[in-house]
DNA sequence: TATGAATGAGCATTCATTCAT
DNA sequence: AATGAATGAATGCTCATTCAT
């Protein structure tokens, strides 16, 4: 089983291996502890579906517990990238905010509900008493720097005038837990892959909502409740 | 089945236990359950924590599994009470609406940030593939007895011209999202006691944008938007 | 099955539900012995099946031990009657001796072919070393009562001079050997039933040897080898 | 699967342990199996036996239940071989033939009083309900291995003149029930040891009687009847 | 007498972790 | 650097047995 598996891409030095090996590990490292959970998840089965022998994880990683917590920093790190990546998209003034807002929120939620980041929330919620550093790996620093990015879009664009949001952070996280919120109940803890057009609404309901309190005069008027 | 269980009318002497196990191994499995979560768990320690002998734990209840659920269910029915208790004071119509809102808000969020609440929630998210059935349990049958039972207060405001949620489930939804969304993000998944004047400052908040989206005029100008 | 165990015949005085309870436990723990091994069998199972609660089963017999012992003693004194009542057969001389061993043998083979004789026998060979009584039990005393009983039958029968088995405990071992011995094997350890026609023919080829080694000439002649 | 272990090489040194630890633990395993049944041996025993940690017992063969059956299908090939070593031995014509068969019947009583072949029936008679391979597996396949083998000696000798068996497999399988039944008696179920020269009279007195029914005149007349 | 409830002891099995190679 | 083998420590669960009623 574990056949030719170091480096058949390695350009010919070694360290390619290594590596590659150690990326493989984490790998099934978070697909195993996503599937069972912490305390059920076992190392043995992490080299199995690494394709590598149990010492084998111990020498890359030094325990169970490092070796979970550096699995979800990676996947962690990468949720944050695409997560800040949605939120960049507001920094391009757009003439429909409107319709930007509901860009960015159905993006956001598209993320949210993908299975790695589902997965990661569940870890992070259930062991967040165990591995405090958890909660910044997810968050990515201080509070959530999503939220923080998202704040300050909206406070450039209540700058521009085409928002009112006085105070950005607030309205940043109340646009989130409007996103979100119902997202969860939808998705029943995860459980349940929703599909994309309910994201679609969900998002439309949120910024609705959200542009009803922040939102600046000449929007409002344009545009009529949507019925969901 | 056990009901009510031996010695309801036990004169004082406490015959040496018995008074009632069963309650006593359930309250024990959720302190237990709570801090270590399922897996890690122990069922000896929750005899212990319950003052019993282990065998006594699996007369009373036959599995960790089962132990687990029904100590869920116990604790879930509980904070469900308390919870619709909290939405029902939104029954006997306020003068002030604003200030109404924002004691439901806050008295939500105190139930919410109990130490009981928190928990199930994490044990809840933790284990949801392993025991769907918790999901029910939490949030109290179908989509979720709470929120059901806010929008029909919400509802009824609305007929009674106090308030402007034509989408009463949606209104109450999103009510819900902006007062856990931003709370979930204080308490760090749960890790901090957030003091109770910030609570206050959160459903204070959660209010003024829920009442931006779904107040008549008359409410909008009495207040000024309050700055946290 | 046992439904209404308690005395349905009893005159009217207690003491027979006393007797009545202790032997249906006796036949429950035969039963339950007999299919799980006496390691293997548990004390709850034996309760549940004699319709008693645990402990009472403590108070008739005492130990686990002593249930067995007595459970098998009264399912080996039964077999015991059976046996010998069978060799008792040959007390009155038959005129076709032939005839007579090969009834004699097919109906000690039906005897212990029975699932009663097959799970005694099963029991006590599994638990002579911790349980060395029950040899005499099986057996019914000294050496084997079958075999003592069959040896005076055929001593009789030598000295009647219809047979010419000068040491008779041994040619009445021998006897049940060609009986038992072939018997054993179809039986496979006692997993199959073996039909009544192949019990015959055990019996027939049992007697046919026998009287070749232990016949006196006139019957030898008077039957040809049967064809098996 | 492991077929022939670790070090079928080991220069000497022993690596500290490893020799050979899953024969060890197999021998062990029977060991205790034989001694205290399937249901009474414990896993612990087993391992402490072997001289080895039990996880490793684990590690080597699966279940208690596999241990078991790997443990007792390595005894019963060596008790099968060697009873059919014996068997041969009436291949190569001897002048005296009942002295090559009370030869025989001396060697296989030996074979089947040892210690482990009588262990050997023990577990498998105790429990062949829950193991039904066993069964295979001690009789060496099909009917009975050494049954067949012995009929085809006997085949043999009767084509050759010097023995009137014309059912060889009926022949056989009386021969051995004259064996092994009294030799059963007088054992108890295997409880108690039998001299070297009960052994003799056994095999003496079974082939008396078999030579009795299935010899040709010239061999009976030789040879008195013996006295026991 | 019969029983519901409780328990101490024990067992199969699993797992994280470490050697020796 | 990678691994097969081994182990100490737990863990879920069962059972024979005993109280208190």
């Amino acid at each position: 089983m574990t056949g030719a598996s170091t480096s058949e891409a390695s350009g010919g030095k070694a360290p390619r291996g290594r590596i590659d090996k150690r990326q493989a590990i984490l790998e099934a490292a978070f697909t195993v502890f996503a599937r069972e959970g912490y305390a059920n998840a076992c190392v043995k089965q992490i080299a199995a579906e690494a394709n590598v022998a149990k010492p084998t994880v111990y020498n890359h990683l030094n325990d169970k517990a490092n070796l979970f917590r550096q699995a979800i920093e990676v996947v962690a790190e990468k949720a944050m990238a695409e997560n800040l990546a949605v939120m960049e998209r507001l920094a391009s003034p757009k003439p429909d905010l409107r319709a930007a807002l509901e860009d960015v929120g159905h993006r956001f939620l598209l993320c949210y509900s993908s299975d790695e980041s589902t997965a990661l929330r569940r870890l992070a919620y259930a062991e967040v008493s165990r591995f405090p550093e958890l909660m910044g790996a997810v968050r990515g620093g201080g509070t959530n720097r999503v939220t923080e990015a998202l704040a300050d879009r909206l406070a450039r664009l209540t700058l521009d005038g085409r928002l009112g949001a006085n105070d950005p952070a607030l309205a940043a996280e109340q646009f989130i837990a409007l996103l979100t919120g119902p997202m969860e109940t939808r998705s029943g803890f995860g459980t349940t892959k929703v599909p994309d057009d309910e994201l679609r609404s969900l998002a439309r309901a949120a910024v609705h909502t959200f542009l009803q309190a922040f939102g600046t005069a000449d929007i409002d008027i344009t545009v009529p409740a949507p019925s969901f």
